[in-house]
DNA sequence: CATGGATTCTTCCGCGACAAAAGTAAGTGG
DNA sequence: CCACTTACTTTTGTCGCGGAAGAATCCATG
């Protein structure tokens, strides 16, 4: 496997902008572009021009409407080629590695999957590059690679620290890039997560909006202006200084009532199996709590109830336009949704604009595509960020 | 008193942008100017030569370090007139109205404070207008009038809805308009003491920063990229829905442990005045609480902690590079400064940046100047904002 | 089936903003 | 007196955009 011309050729920031537009917004025609980047149509035609002589965008026929009868010369909407490229990318947990590829529009193509045996980081690094190796069977024209772990992460490069990983200052990137031949982007997984949501998910256009996971821990992303907001203590443990109920139930971390031990995964199952004796997953507990077996209901309530005060009290401070909840958690929405509801509306201004919440079902292959986009960003556009 | 030109010419965006930045960041060099807005030596004399011409900047001489001995040819500093221009500032309250001129930088060179005997519209304008009158003596170039009101404007000019005042849809802007004049300026006064702080305070440069002032109630304002994010219940009860303590006081509000019921200053003498049958003024409740009496104490310790752990959330959540805190109230820093930051410590991860809490003593004459920032920002540099 | 109107896109030209380079001014230091 | 440094000005070239005119391609109408 050698390496592939990583990027483009070096765009404008016109073309940039445009490449970006059709890349999010779907076909576009030019006079779309116009109205939407507030540009003339002739500057569209200049600007058009070479992207599309460069292949990165094609001309398609007019979308499916035939019916729509319209006077004037027909459009001609613009295009990525999607399929032109394509791009893997990797969630790593602490037992297992989840692998996509996607095309450059970020749809998932390709799943595979692996076990992770070791922690060692030259062992995962192979393991990486064989699941490459299996993932590239078919999607020949890779572009790069995107790798999201949970931890704290430097230069997009670097894991600096993971805790679940036991790694300090791993060179992830580089040891994949060296066994690849691909370019490698790593990132913190909420922070990936948050920019495929802020190109191509709920976060589209939006100028501030939050992401919250739910899942072994929490995690937030906050997105102001387009850019995600960098903070020091980056999932590292957000929600366990968050204390929600002070008389709440005690946690193996030493935390009473926090939004952490009140909401996690690893949490709530913990509660139960210290009030009931008996160790359930965290899906029959949902299914338990919504048949009405007292306890598991109970436990799983406190949790709509804490979530719901977590989301108005980041409505009512970063005020978003959109809160967007992802992780393997979000079956507490299905249960304890008018909980959430509730509790959300008793921490809100009676005034206040309504909370757009907007829950995601995500299984781990989410996570992994979140990578693949910085890898889609990065690479492709050089879209150049820290 | 007839009208006065408003505003200079139109200005082209640089040189709005060259305006700003000498009238916020004081008497900088053309080449100062070209490394902060990262243009060309060329552009800048481009630039500034018709904002010379048209009397907003000026040459002056090197600043005072004389001792200073350089190389090559000295720098001509550029700085605005600032006593070219005068405004009027107005912070209206229950049962005062305090008034402030300013320079075009915003230094008050006049004060001037009247009882509010009445709340009929047309009165308080009457009021306004013979207090403009007042402050004019002596400050002929007004350029306009910007006036802060606790509660919900619309447009910058009508007041929608103000509690205190018992309005509701009160054109202001126009009534005094008509007085005096001049053009003005309404705004909330949070919101007008946000944007004097973004413009020539502690938010100048920043990209978020928020502005938390504790008073009669609490307000609450986001700036996010230099802009304020608007809310629809503003400054109508913020932290009226947010329950720090869900066991302390009963206020007469009928909220429990909110953060209004813990912080404000008239439930602060409520508390007091329910545990020991005496009424208090704030700052004598201060000094009990310094002096070790333990009612007033507790009290104010309660207080230090939910203004803490009010400040850890927003940092949290918001996530801004400074938190200014103003108003009437801050004097809880001096006595309970250390109870604030344990507090915060505690609800924050240890990982996390320390939070920059800045206390800002103010009186009401700093609200007045906020208003009159206002005043600057639209009448003289044409920024237009909702 | 020709004509005209509508709409989209292309071509071309001019304008404005900017940067880079070259020139001028005003100081310091030997 | 001359070299050197720094600040500012002038000149010139480039880039990107908007606007106008025209080409392409549809529909409607007679």
């Amino acid at each position: 496997m050698t390496a592939v011309a990583a990027s483009w050729l070096p765009l404008s920031t016109g073309e940039r902008s445009v490449a970006i537009e059709v890349l999010v917004h779907g076909p576009l025609s030019r006079t779309d572009l116009a109205r939407r980047l507030d540009l003339s149509a002739g500057s569209l035609t200049r600007l058009t021009k070479p992207l599309i002589e460069s292949g990165l965008l094609v001309e398609v026929p007019e979308a499916g409407t035939s019916a729509e009868v319209r006077q004037g010369r027909p459009s001609q909407p613009l295009d990525v080629v999607a399929e032109s490229r394509s791009f893997i990318g990797f969630k790593i947990t602490e037992d297992m590695v989840y692998g996509v590829v996607t095309t450059l529009r970020s749809e998932i193509v390709a799943r595979h999957d692996r076990p992770l045996v070791s922690h060692d980081p030259s062992e995962v690094a192979d393991l990486l590059a064989e699941m490459t190796a299996e993932l590239a069977r078919g999607y020949p024209r890779l572009a790069g690679i995107g790798i999201g772990v949970g931890g704290f992460v430097q230069e997009r490069a670097v894991v600096g620290e993971s805790p679940f990983l036991h790694w300090r200052d791993v060179p992830l990137g580089e040891l994949v890039e060296d066994r690849t031949g691909l370019p490698v982007v790593v990132e913190n997984d909420v922070a990936a997560l948050v920019e495929a949501e802020t190109w191509f998910g709920a976060g589209r256009g939006l100028d501030r909006f939050v992401v919250l996971t739910i899942g072994a821990g929490i995690g937030y992303g906050l997105v102001l202006g387009g850019r995600r907001v960098p903070y020091a203590e980056e999932d590292r443990g957000f929600g366990r200084h968050w204390i929600i109920d002070p008389n709440g139930p005690l946690t193996p971390d030493g935390n009473r009532g926090s939004a952490v031990s009140l909401l996690t995964i690893p949490n709530i199952r913990y509660q139960v199996q210290a009030a009931t004796g008996r160790d359930h997953t965290y899906d029959e507990i949902l299914a338990l709590a919504a048949a009405g077996d007292s306890m598991p209901a109970r436990v799983i309530d406190e949790a709509g109830r804490a979530l719901g005060v977590l989301v108005a009290q980041i409505a009512n401070f970063a005020m978003p336009q959109k809160i967007m909840l992802a992780g393997e958690g979000v079956g507490l929405m299905d249960v304890a949704g008018k909980t959430v509801e509730d509790a959300i509306r008793a921490h809100r201004h009676p005034l206040a604009s309504p909370v757009d919440l907007e829950t995601r079902v995500s299984d781990f292959h989410d996570w992994a595509r979140g990578a693949a986009v910085l890898a889609i960003q990065v690479l492709v556009l050089g879209v150049a960020e820290v």
